[in-house]
Formats: C-alpha cells, sequence, structure tokens
RNA sequence: CGGGAGAUGGCAGAGCGGUUGAAUGCACCGGUCUUGAAAACCGGCGAGGGUAACACCUCCGGGAGUUCGAAUCUCCCUCUCCCGGCCA
C-alpha cells in the first residue's frame, strides 16, 4: 500500500514514479481526492461524538442533582441520527479508499530503468559461462534418463496437466537440493522455518497477492483459505500486525514449501517440460528490516542465491527489472536467469525483491524507533526454485548418452 | 464432529451499564541512592487517527443489536483451552 500521507502531500513526485509502472493517474487522482475528503468527513464526525461523549457525561451529575434528565436525552437522540448519517459517508469513504489503495502497485526504486517488458530489463553481470557440450545437448525432456526420472504422464493422470511425478534419481535429487539449499541459506544466516501451505485472505492481502490476483490462485473450496504461490506469503506474514524491536532486525529467514499457482495467464507457455507447474517445491529466502538495512540486506540475498548457483556449477546472469516487468508488491527486483543449455537460452530460476514499506503497510509490520513505531522493510526471493534448478542440472550435467552425472557438490546429500 | 470453559494492554490478571483506555502484579524505560550492580524509593510505560504541540476521536477477539450511554446486557461468527470421537 502506498503511503498515503505521501500521496495527500506530494502528490506528483508519487504520480511521476508510478508513470514506470503505467499506473492510471485518474485513479491515483481519486485515491488522493478519497483521502483527503475522508480526513474532513473524519473531523465532522469526531466533533459529533466529542458532543456525545461530553453531554452523556451530565447524565450521572443529573441524576444525583435530581434534575430533568429528558430534554438531555432528547438532545442526545438527535446527536446519536446525525452521527449515524455521518458514519455511514465515513464509512463508504473508507471502504472505496481502501479498494482503491489496495489495488495500487508498489512504487519502482530510482534506479529501476524504464521499460515494459522483459526485453528492456538490464543485464548486471554474467557468473561462469555457458556450459560448452563435444555434442548437441537436448532439453530436459528429450534426455534418455528422462523417462526414468519424470513421468508426465502420470502427474497428469493423478492431477491434471502441469503437474508431474519425479521418480529415481530425480526424487532423490530434489531431496538432495532442497537440502543443500536448506544449509547453504542457513551458513549464511537464515533462519529455517517450516510453515503451512494454506493461508488466509489476510495474509495475501499483506503480501499483495490479493485483492487483485485472486484468479492465480488455488482456493480451498469449503473454507476461506488458499494454497501458498510461494513461501514468501506465510514466512513474512508471520509478523503481520507484530511490532519488532530494532533488536529483533534484520530477521532472516529461510523456508522450504511446495507453491502452488494456477498459472491462469500462460495458457499455451512452457507446455512442454518441468519449467511451468502448478505445483513446484521452491526454498525462499525472506527478510525484515529496518528502511537503512534493507539495501545491504537485498544485496546479500542476490549474492546468496547467485553464490549457490556458482556452488553447483551452473552459470548464470543477474538482470535488473525494468519498472514494467516489475511485480506489483516490488520496488525493485533482480532476477537470476540459469543457462538451459538444450534450450540454449537463460531461464529464471529466482527473483529478488525489495517491497520497501509496501507489504508491511498492508500487514502492519512494525518497528520501534524511539517512541514511533514505523514500517519496517520486507525483502523476499526465491533461493531457488527447485524444478527449475533439477532440470538446470540435467541439461548441463547432461552427457552424449543421455545419463546426468550428479554434481560433487550434491553427492554426499544423495542417499 | 459432539460436550464444557474462555477471549481485556508485552505477559499475568481485576473490572456494580455511567466521569475506565481500563485496578493490581511482573516485565520494560528514566531518575534517586551506590565505586559499580542488586535491593529500595520516585516517575514513565498499549495501538491507530488527529495536532506545531495540546485538545479531541476510535479500539477491551470480529460483527450486529438493546440503551441517552456497553469492556460490562442480547444474538451471530471466529479463535483458544479442557473432555469425548476420529485420525497422521
Amino acid at each position: 500500500m502506498l503511503d498515503l500521507k505521501e500521496l495527500q502531500n506530494d502528490f506528483e513526485k508519487i504520480a511521476t514514479k508510478l508513470r514506470k509502472k503505467k499506473v492510471d493517474e485518474t485513479v491515483l487522482e481519486r485515491l488522493r481526492e478519497i483521502s483527503l475528503k475522508l480526513k474532513e468527513q473524519r473531523k465532522i464526525l469526531e466533533a459529533l461524538q466529542a458532543e456525545q461523549n461530553a453531554k452523556s457525561k451530565l447524565f450521572p451529575q443529573y441524576q444525583k442533582e435530581g434534575k430533568d434528565i429528558a430534554g438531555l436525552k432528547e438532545e442526545l437522540s438527535q446527536i446519536k441520527q446525525k452521527i449515524a448519517v455521518e458514519q455511514e459517508i465515513v464509512r463508504t469513504l473508507e471502504d472505496e479508499m481502501y479498494e482503491i489503495a489496495l489495488s495500487i502497485p508498489n512504487i519502482p526504486d530510482d534506479d529501476v530503468p524504464e521499460g515494459d517488458g522483459e526485453e528492456d530489463n538490464v543485464e548486471l553481470k554474467r557468473v561462469l559461462e555457458p556450459t560448452t557440450f563435444s555434442f548437441t545437448p537436448k532439453e530436459h525432456w528429450d534426455l534418455a534418463i528422462t523417462p526414468e526420472w519424470i513421468d508426465f504422464e502420470r502427474g497428469v493422470k493423478l492431477a491434471k496437466s502441469r503437474f508431474s511425478v519425479l521418480k529415481n534419481g530425480a526424487a532423490k535429487l530434489e531431496r538432495a537440493l532442497i537440502n543443500y539449499m536448506l544449509d547453504f541459506n542457513h551458513n549464511r544466516g537464515f533462519e529455517e522455518v517450516c510453515v503451512p501451505y494454506l493461508v488466509n485472505r489476510d495474509s495475501l492481502i499483506g503480501t499483495g497477492q490479493l485483492p487483485k490476483f485472486e484468479e492465480d490462485l488455488f482456493k480451498i473450496e469449503e473454507e476461506p483459505l488458499y494454497l501458498i504461490p510461494t513461501a514468501e506469503v506465510p514466512v513474512t506474514n508471520l509478523f503481520r500486525d507484530e511490532i519488532l524491536t530494532k533488536e529483533e532486525l534484520p530477521a532472516k529467514l529461510t523456508s522450504y514449501t511446495a507453491c502452488f499457482r494456477k498459472e491462469a495467464g500462460s495458457a499455451g507457455r512452457d507446455t512442454r517440460g518441468m519449467i511451468r507447474q502448478h505445483q513446484f517445491d521452491k526454498v525462499e529466502l525472506v527478510a525484515v528490516t529496518t528502511p537503512d538495512q534493507s539495501d545491504a540486506v537485498f544485496d546479500e540475498m542476490v549474492a546468496c542465491a547467485s553464490d549457490l548457483l556458482t556452488s553447483l556449477g551452473l552459470p548464470h546472469r543477474l538482470m535488473l527489472l525494468c519498472g514494467g516487468d516489475l511485480g506489483f508488491s516490488a520496488a525493485k527486483t533482480v532476477d537470476i536467469e540459469v543457462w538451459l543449455p538444450g534450450q540454449n537460452r537463460y531461464r529464471e530460476i529466482s527473483s529478488i525483491s525489495n517491497t520497501r514499506a509496501f507489504q508491511a503497510r498492508r500487514a502492519r509490520i512494525r518497528y520501534r524507533e524511539g517512541k514511533k513505531n514505523l514500517p519496517v522493510h520486507t525483502l523476499n526471493g526465491s533461493s531457488l526454485a527447485v524444478g527449475r534448478t533439477l532440470i538446470a542440472i540435467m541439461e548441463n550435467y547432461q552427457n552424449e548418452d543421455g545419463t546426468v552425472t550428479i554434481p560433487e557438490i550434491l553427492k554426499k546429500y544423495m542417499p
């Protein structure tokens, strides 16, 4: 959520910055109007309430002195009616204000490049050269080992398309990767947590998936609960409605969860293989910081994910997302793309975002700064998407005979 | 899923329908005392909005209602705890 006070006082500044994200300016203008109007309406309401309170206090006194109460009663009845009217106005304004406020995306940082989409993202750096082969590398679904490792058909049988079953080496590798990543993150100072895969609406509003992106989520039918699209939701919401002390910050957490996404807008994309599934494993990093810590922690998280890939010997590059490609809650995002030799291109395997105070305001996560309670900064990022890492290993470590060599560092994690 | 109890400030725990945003204890912060610490004593100490700062408004799980007035009464919901059933 935007800082409404800032919007009231410095409309131009915010409007200008949000142009990068293509926000309809009339909506922004409307939000400002409502918030100002609400301020005025609240004053009217509060004056009436003050009068009501003052007059109500006279009752015990009147009764003690044996004065007549009827007149006072009548007076208060009228005030009560006026209050009801004003209250309704205030409530209507509040509802409209929150509806709009919750639908406006975060303001991009100043160093976020202009741009409409993927093609305008800026490459920051490359790590490791793309793997070279003495033969033509295959895509992961074409490897000789794949039928033994990944059962696409039966995934569909059990659920529907975009579900699959891992077997043999792939199942073991999946688990090895999860354990390896969690250990790696632990060594970088991230504390491991294990969280629910189902969350309520408040949690999803807190991190920004709702109310706007309901169609991307799997919802439980008989209860207002949703399957998490990322561990970012439960882990960040751990702190919802809490006031943290400065000593607790920065809080750095890591969590392995399955993630569930409807992929509503991706019909026909990546239908082959394991790139885009409705259910996938991910190890996530989440940090809660003071505003002056968040840039440093962001760099730490990017380094953590990049180093992890390097340790697995996987070539990758870091991309600074442009305004048009930025997610709803993010002020700044660095994507990490891993080299897939079979596809002969880089594919996203991690995404690290700083949401600044955007989620903190929605989820009311604050910290105590002197006498004030201020919103924290929240950050999240994939340590790595596990399924895509598995694919990256299959493609980068493939042999001419279609088998896959397990990276040395993972061997002690393999049974 | 069935039966019982409950939901108040960081925690514990009071609170006749009226001047209670809320006793008390602990924790915490500041001060006195002390070489320092502890103890003792004094003071402060919930959140959100509002203000230059006050004032003022809202909030005692959430919602609706009774009343001039509700933390206190009624109804609904949610959650927690105990007993039973079921089950990893």
